[in-house]
DNA sequence: ACATTAAATCAAAAAAAATTGATTTATTAA
DNA sequence: TTAATAAATCAATTTTTTTTGATTTAATGT
């Protein structure tokens, strides 16, 4: 029967486009800067990380979002600052060892 | 003193670079499909792979020359055929293992 | 209430990546 | 030598992503 096969072939789709996403997130040197950035201090709010990379704020809140998007982010609003902290869960899931010591937590 | 800290920031700098580039090749569906497919035999030629996929052999060699250049394929050419297998080492140092039943050899 | 600051969003323009079909190169087989 | 097949490359078009500067929303301090 051809069901089995259809939610399988779904499954690898979804898995696939949810993948997809996130590398998507993480094929750029400014936002693997950002998270590299993010990754050394606990959190960071979007007007600090403006000059830590020097770079305007409406393109730096582009690249968060789209990285907050594919879950390799997390923000938390106090007041008017955003703070953004890694996703841990998710860059571990994700990412090798190897690659701790530039985009994974300890 | 500068000169230390700029050659480190090159260094950064590069080694962003290099990872772009491979997030970039695995930014896509359809060579993660790609990926999956290969490594699940130890080695396939475009034509074969070009039917797996049902996808045109130009849009195909385009896609695994974005692989290929990334690292994250390995090819070997016997008289006509081009055969592609996973570059172990690469995918292995750059992925998690969680991620190993999809795109990362045993 | 008003001015200021933080951050998100928007629309237009620019840049980069993907798709398409045709062509080229190289190898094999008749 | 000729025909057939595999695969890479090319140029033109389409699609997607990024950049830019302006605007909006919301919170804070005076």
């Amino acid at each position: 029967m051809s069901t089995e096969i259809t939610v399988t072939d779904e499954t690898m789709e979804t898995t696939f486009q949810k993948y997809e996403k996130k590398f998507k997130a993480l094929a750029d040197k400014k936002r693997l800067e950002i998270m590299n950035l993010i990754c050394q201090r606990s959190s960071l709010c979007v007007c600090d990380l403006s000059e830590l990379i020097d770079m305007p704020q409406s393109k730096l809140s582009y690249h968060l979002k789209i990285l907050l998007d594919a879950e390799l982010l997390i923000k938390e609003t106090r007041g008017t600052w955003s703070y953004y902290q890694l996703n841990e869960k998710e860059v571990n899931h994700l990412l090798s060892e190897e690659l701790c010591c530039l985009f994974r937590p300890s």
